[in-house]
DNA sequence: GGCCAGGGTAGAA
DNA sequence: TTCTACCATGGC
C-alpha cells in the first residue's frame, strides 16, 4: 500500500484495502457521514474528510498521525484475507467487503457507543451517539468532539432517555461515572485480551458481545468473535452450525481463523447484513 | 400491530 | 451455574 503522510494530509493512492463506504458502514463507527463528493468521520475530539479521486483517496484531517493509526494504515491486510480464505463463503464475503479495515477508534467512545448498541438497531445509535456528542461535546467549528469522560460522568438519566438510549440509560450513567472515577480506559490498555474482557465484563451495560466489540473496535483485539443476530444467521445457514449458544458459536469461529478472527467477523457480519438471501 | 435491531440484567430455579 | 422475563424505541 502506497501512501504519502504529510501533516495534515495522508494520500493513499491504491484503492486496494481501502474502501470509505465498507469501513464505514461495516457497523464499527457510529459517526461518520457519506456525501456525493468527500465523507466525513469524527473520532474522539479529531475530524477528517475522505476525498475519492481517480482511485486514489485523500485524508484532510486535523492530525495525520492520529489518521493513520486510525485507519490502520500499517496493517497489510492482503496477507490477512489470504489466511482467512477458507472456503468460497469467505471469498465471497472477503470480495464483498474487499475495502474493510478494523478502524482504531477512541476506546472511551467505543465503550460508550456500544452499550448503546446492544438489541438496538444501527440507524439509532447513530442517532443517540449524535445527540450525546452535539449536546455534551465541545464543538470544534464545522462538528462537535465526543464528550469528555468528565463531562458525561456528570449526565443523568434524564439525559441519556433524551437521546433515545432508553432502558440502557441507567447503564450509561452508572458506567460513565465508573470509567470516570476509576481510570478503566487506561487500565484497559495494558491490558492482554483475557484480562481485558475480564475487567470489562464488570462495566454495567456490558455483556460477552458488547465485551468483543469493545475489544476489537477500541483495543483492536483480532482474537475475538463478537457474535451477534447477524453471525447466529451465517452461522445456522451458511455454515450450516448446529450450536445454538452464542459461547458456542464464539468459539467455532476462534478456532477457525484464530488471532484473524476480528477480521474475518467484519467481513461475514458486513456480507449477511447487505446481503440477507446468501 | 407484531416483529426486529451489532443483548444485558436481575431474579428464579 | 443456567434459564427466563423484561427492558425502550423507531422502522417496517
Amino acid at each position: 500500500m502506497e501512501i504519502i503522510k504529510e501533516k495534515n494530509k495522508i494520500t493513499i493512492l491504491s484503492a486496494d484495502s481501502f474502501d470509505v463506504r465498507d469501513i464505514f458502514n461495516c457497523g464499527q463507527i457510529f459517526r461518520y457521514n457519506i456525501f456525493d463528493t468527500y465523507s466525513r468521520v469524527l473520532s474522539s475530539n479529531h475530524c477528517a474528510d475522505i476525498i475519492e479521486e481517480n482511485g486514489k483517496n485523500i485524508i484532510i484531517c486535523d492530525d495525520s498521525d492520529y489518521f493513520y493509526n486510525f485507519f490502520d494504515l500499517d496493517t497489510d491486510y492482503s496477507k490477512i484475507k489470504k489466511v482467512i480464505n477458507i472456503n468460497p463463503l469467505m471469498d465471497s464475503a472477503i470480495n464483498h467487503g474487499q475495502g474493510i479495515r478494523i478502524l482504531n477508534n477512541d476506546l472511551y467512545e467505543i465503550i460508550i457507543s456500544f452499550i448503546i448498541s446492544s438489541n438496538n438497531n444501527i440507524g439509532r445509535i447513530k442517532k443517540s451517539v449524535e445527540f450525546i456528542s452535539r449536546n455534551l461535546g465541545v464543538k470544534m467549528g464545522a462538528y462537535y468532539s465526543f464528550p469528555t469522560q468528565k463531562i458525561l460522568a456528570d449526565a443523568d438519566e434524564a439525559f441519556f432517555k433524551a437521546a433515545g438510549c432508553g432502558y440502557r440509560s441507567r447503564f450509561l450513567v452508572y458506567t460513565a461515572r465508573q470509567i470516570f472515577c476509576n481510570d478503566i480506559c487506561n487500565q484497559l490498555k495494558s491490558l492482554d485480551t483475557p484480562s481485558a474482557t475480564k475487567q470489562l465484563l464488570k462495566l454495567m451495560g456490558v455483556g460477552a458481545k458488547v465485551a468483543d466489540c469493545i475489544l476489537l473496535f477500541g483495543l483492536h483485539k483480532t482474537d475475538v468473535f463478537p457474535v451477534d443476530v447477524w453471525i447466529k444467521r451465517v452461522y445456522s445457514q451458511n455454515f450450516g452450525g448446529k450450536l445454538k449458544e452464542a459461547k458456542a458459536i464464539r468459539e467455532f469461529f476462534i478456532n477457525l481463523f484464530g488471532q484473524y478472527s476480528g477480521y474475518a467477523q467484519q467481513y461475514l457480519f458486513y456480507y449477511k447484513r447487505d446481503i440477507k438471501d446468501i
